[in-house]
DNA sequence: AATCGAATAGAAAGGTCGTTCTATATAAAA
DNA sequence: TTTTATATAGAACGACCTTTCTATTCGATT
């Protein structure tokens, strides 16, 4: 079908533009012309500019742990490292320009609309994802060690912007060790 | 002199509001409206918008830099920890929606101008005072202690929107904790 | 061959953006 | 007092924004 196709096309290259100039930063313009697409065709597949957002961060979000899940063996002897690897080669491969979903929660914040919730529904999936791996380790204060491997994975996400993905992974590899050695 | 209080106003209305909504999401109508100014004072003041988003980053860094200098004892016995604990209260106190310098970084990447310039001499800067603190210790590896506790901080500006600054700082500094005692 | 859905280019509407301009007021400096 | 600098409100500019509309083309289904 045709209309797959377009409407695939437009969420990559919106995808793309907005991963590289920021939501606010591109126009429909841009991405119609970049997706060699009709004005007609954006809003025949999305009812407005806010609403294709939502289903970029959607469909990033379902990349991301789509992602995730392929490189972290749950019941690994260190899944969390596996974690914050695996992490750091998303990283690596999105030719990192900032986090997608915190630029959401920040630009959006506030405007009581869908996308913030999105975003930051990812963000708590997150923690929960830490959490089950904490639990199925047997391990006490799970919601602590969650609660700093996610911060880990932010710290790591926006020092990438400095220092580069692969400098960024390491050090936070290194303190995952660290951490994970010296926790109950 | 009234020029002087003109321009302080424009900059801390504008550090405000592009704080909450972001640059881009911040016109110039409702910066002049916030500050009971016309608009050729601000113009008077800034010679375009870029340019008055230079100023307020580099007021934001002097009022980061101050709040840290204050709180933090160099030649303390842990001014790694002071530091975090200071990094903390200053996200507390901002009432954090994001990180600016960041920000900056990502909505101005790649046009080449002074902005993202300004945000990133910021972020080097947080790694070389780090530096310096380690090198005071006589810590080996000056440097990658110095960015493990930059990607600390980092990280706890991005949890903050997630769970709040106290108990974001909480988890950095336990991590921060764990990471100076097994240190060289 | 006729019909129908979906795509097309492009104009247009209605709004906001950053910036400049006009014309005037105020208050200190000369 | 005259000059100078700085303030004011508000109109105007051209560019761009999102969204809607028009008019046409293309292919597949009937």
């Amino acid at each position: 079908m045709s209309r797959s196709v377009k409407k695939e096309t437009l969420l990559n290259v919106a995808e793309r533009l907005f991963y590289e100039h920021g939501f606010r930063g591109v126009g429909l313009k841009q991405i119609i012309s970049e997706a060699n697409v009709a004005t007609m065709t954006l809003y025949n597949h999305f009812s407005s500019k806010d609403q294709l957002v939502e289903e970029v961060l959607k469909q990033r979000e379902e990349r991301y742990w789509s992602y995730l899940d392929a490189h972290v063996e749950m019941d690994s002897d260190s899944p969390f490292i596996l974690a914050v690897e695996a992490h750091g080669r998303w990283l690596k491969e999105q030719s990192y320009q900032g986090d997608m979903f915190l630029r959401a929660i920040e630009d959006y914040a506030g405007t009581d609309n869908e996308i913030e919730n999105i975003a930051r529904g990812h963000k708590s999936k997150l923690l929960k994802y830490f959490q089950e791996l904490a639990q199925r380790k047997g391990i006490e204060n799970e919601r602590d060690l969650a609660n700093q491997f996610t911060l880990l994975l932010e710290g790591t996400t926006s020092m990438t912007t400095l220092i580069g993905a692969e400098k960024a992974t390491e050090h936070s590899i290194a303190m995952a060790r660290t951490i994970v050695q010296h926790t109950s």
